[in-house]
RNA sequence: GGCAUCGUGGCCGAGUGGCUAGGCAGAGCUCUGCAAAAGCUCGUACAGCGGUUCGAAUCCGCUCGAUGCCUCCA
């Protein structure tokens, strides 16, 4: 029997507004669609975020034995830099600025994306699609739009007909805006634009001239608009209807909107059961953006390298600082914050570590299969990481005190114990043991080498020879290792 | 201006009608040659004002404040 078949999933809907029983398309299979990033310059933190995320989801989908296939896209198609039918496309800026190829920008922030959300030891999404990879398919779908009568040409360019899809639709239920409400909202900015209504967005755009990214289409040379591109490739991987979208949360409007306008117009269907938004990043109490100039590089937290940061930070730290807060809140940034992840965490991993050297006894003085339960029951409450770490540190507690002695467990609970916090810690929540990073040889060399210096002040400090104890321990202090005494010896533990 | 989300102890962050997470910092104790590590104990917080209720941080209303979206952004 699956796991998925015993734990009751409840996730987050943006569309109901609830939290409601997770229920899958297909029984054991999910298909989930995250909107990735446009790729015109180094990712930021709070991009991360949105990342890290979903990456505790996938993970969690698949610890509970779902077969997961997760698409999240690339956006390599400039798009504008605003909706009022002039400005440069960002990704073209980018590449005057640099002087290279838009497709070498592309390819130098998709690397760069890459290698950091590695770094943060996130799962490679099972497809990654690329908007200029599906040309093809964005333009029929565009044919489709048009033949169903929701969309017009203009000029070249084609627009979607945001108040025509209304009359039969209701356009804005994700976020809860009326058009009604939006329509005399508007301002007066659009009188040289082809659309019909302000509301109305671009299907397909006709290119200026000096517009490098472009395609041949039926009504222009031109490129395709942002927002159909999630559309056709979450469609054509997933299926016209599929269980979860998510994205962050300043893409609900109006792009996931859009997106369902343009499924629905397309197919008659409704694309996506679950929608789920990840929180802000914030710096300074302020949405971290790379076009407002507040935000933090992820480089910069592992080199300590930003006036907002004392020190550098490990990936795995700054991920478990992000997992302490729930996905749907806004988190803000702090070097203190951070700070006192770091302590934590290596509290629970030294913790972890413990678990080898504990001993068995006859009974146990801590219900392991509570517990663990406890572990789900937070999973289970969308993705509640939070409340899982608290839980883990109450484990934590459980292991230091039959490590003192002062509490027992038998055999089969520590394998359980041991085997639920593996699976938490790694496999779910994502998080990298530094330990392990030493188990190489050198790494053996290093414990070796330690492991004689412990004897060597034991030898001391059993002659009272106290200074040269102290000395020992004071060095390897100021080295970043730091020596623990117990009752069953000195262990030590790197920073 | 419109829509939305949110305001929790020194800090970070869960909870969302009664049983008062967790982390970090702080205080005391145990252990220790001294420390560190570890364990135990302690703080009794929910923006303000009204209302509903036997009972509200949790529901409703208002006020104040913050943030996000309304043009590209995770």
């Amino acid at each position: 029997m699956a796991l998925y078949q015993q734990q009751e999933l409840n996730i987050y809907n943006s569309l109901s507004g609830k939290k409601e029983v997770f229920k899958p398309i297909n029984e054991g299979n999910i298909g989930m669609y995250v909107c990735g990033p446009t790729v015109y310059s180094n990712v930021h933190l709070g991009n991360c975020r949105t990342f890290i995320s979903f990456d505790l989801i996938f993970r969690y989908l698949k610890h509970l034995g779902y077969k997961v296939r997760y698409v999240r896209n690339i956006t390599d198609a400039g798009h504008l830099e605003n909706d009022a039918d002039s400005g440069e496309d960002r990704i073209a800026k980018k590449a005057r600025l640099e002087q290279i190829e838009p497709m070498e920008v592309v390819q130098k922030y998709t690397i760069d994306f890459h290698n950091i959300l590695q770094k943060f030891n996130n799962l490679p999404p099972s497809i990654e699609p690329t908007a200029t990879g599906h040309i093809v398919e964005q333009i029929e779908i565009i044919k489709e739009i048009i033949e169903k009568g929701f969309a017009y040409e203009a000029n070249g360019s084609v627009y979607f007909d945001v108040l025509k899809f209304n009359e039969s639709h209701d356009y804005g239920r994700l976020s809860g805006r009326k058009l009604e409400d939006m329509i005399p909202n508007t301002r007066e900015l659009a009188a040289q634009s082809d659309k019909k209504n302000p509301q109305d967005f671009a299907l397909w755009k006709k290119a200026e001239p000096q517009h490098i990214m472009r395609w041949p289409s039926p009504w222009s040379d031109g490129f395709p608009g942002w927002h159909l591109e999630c559309t056709v490739m979450s469609s054509k991987y997933l299926g016209e209807q599929f269980d979860i979208h998510g994205g962050g949360m300043d893409l609900k409007f109006p792009h996931h909107e859009c997106e369902i306008a343009q499924g629905e117009a397309a197919t008659g269907k409704n694309p996506v059961n679950y929608w789920m938004h990840a929180n802000m990043l914030t710096l300074n109490g302020k949405k971290m953006a790379k076009s407002t100039g507040n935000n933090i590089l992820p480089t910069e937290i592992f080199t300590g390298d930003n006036e907002n940061l004392e020190k550098g930070f490990s990936p795995s730290v700054a991920r478990f600082f992000m997992l302490q807060a729930n996905y749907r809140s806004i988190l803000d940034f702090s070097n203190e914050a951070l700070l006192a992840s770091e302590k934590g965490f290596n509290r629970l991993l030294d913790a972890y570590h413990l678990l080898d050297e504990l001993k068995p006894s006859e009974k146990s003085s801590f219900e392991v299969a509570a517990w663990k339960q406890k572990c789900y029951d937070a999973m289970n409450d969308d993705f509640n990481s939070p409340i899982l770490i608290a839980q883990l540190f109450e484990a934590v507690k459980e292991i230091n005190t039959i490590k003192e002695g002062k509490s027992q467990i038998t055999a089969p609970d520590l394998e359980e114990l041991k085997k639920t916090m593996s699976d938490f810690l790694f496999d779910v929540l994502g998080l990298v043991d530094t330990a392990e990073a030493i188990n190489d040889d050198t790494g053996n060399k290093l414990s070796g080498t330690i492991e004689l210096l412990i004897k060597l002040r034991a030898e001391a400090r059993a002659n009272k020879d106290f200074a040269t104890s102290d000395k020992i321990r004071n060095e390897l202090i100021s080295l970043g290792i730091q020596l623990k005494d117990g009752k069953e010896g000195t262990v030590f533990s790197l920073d």
